[in-house]
DNA sequence: ATTATTGTAACTTTTATTATTACATGATAA
DNA sequence: TTATCATGTAATAATAAAAGTTACAATAAT
């Protein structure tokens, strides 16, 4: 199945407007994500909604954090998304034949279970629990190509 | 996303050999799961390798079932189908900016931990715990409709 | 006014599954 | 042995969801 990147391409995008530019347009996100302005602006609009980021038009306008990363976690970014379908397995949901009925509801168990246990884990990282893996990272990084 | 349903369909074919029609065509299971005979050999010629089921040429032919439902768990039989990917949460796979490696990470983390539990939980549940529910669901049906 | 920017509708492309068509191969039976 | 029934499989089309693109209206700054 096709795999859906919305989610760490708006986490990336607002880890970037707090780290780096505060205020970035629909062009500027799109080439940093190797993608269009106007897909940036549908994956977007959905955080916008939820009041984490704004948008304005005109000159000098684009998306601007208006959350702290420590109040939004990856749970509440999966549900500004539209809480798109993590889970790709299905069940037949074809209630005709009763052995169809066991297998339905034994995967339906199943799915419902594991899509409990993906939430809890995206409800308990926070956005800026990624970020403050960045600093680490860069700090790294930095540390690695000193200037001496 | 498109979900996959080769699990359920093989599922059911499984427990309707052991339960139902010893042997089955690829026409009369299609007509069960409302598809295409092709369909069903490519579905379950994954499973004829494995030894689960075997298929015979010719008058006469068609599938059955070569193990116990006891001896195959679900986990079995997705490895059968191929192992499909179950969950469709991508991650970037750009590892030019440290943001994205800081994203990816987070997100194959939770996805690593989750396929883990799935296929735990797959392989916890055989094919003959299904058909015992449905046991259960047949002798319902039948007390729901006395003779008397 | 002109330019920069978002908002959005409409359409195309991509990718994985599912469905269909066509035909070769093998097994049974008249 | 020939006709028929069934699987095996390659090639191709249909489907569905995400992603990408184009076009243009609306709005804000200079």
């Amino acid at each position: 199945m096709r795999k859906d990147n919305r989610l760490p391409r708006v986490l990336h995008v607002l880890i970037h407007l707090d780290r780096h530019d505060k205020l970035m347009t629909s062009g500027k996100i799109a080439k940093m994500l190797d993608t269009n302005p106007v897909v940036v602006r549908r994956i977007m609009s959905g955080l916008r909604n939820k009041g984490y980021v704004s948008s304005s038009k005109g000159a000098g306008g684009g998306w601007q954090l208006q959350s702290q990363l420590n109040e939004i976690s990856l749970y509440d970014v999966h549900m500004a998304l539209g809480e798109p379908e993590l889970l790709s397995l299905g069940s037949g949901d074809n209630p005709n034949c009763l052995v169809e009925q066991s297998v339905d509801i034994a995967l339906k168990t199943i799915m419902t279970d594991i899509d409990i246990i993906l939430k809890e884990k995206l409800r308990n990282i926070k956005v800026s629990d990624i970020a403050s893996d960045f600093d680490l990272r860069l700090e790294e990084y930095n540390n690695s190509k000193p200037m001496t």
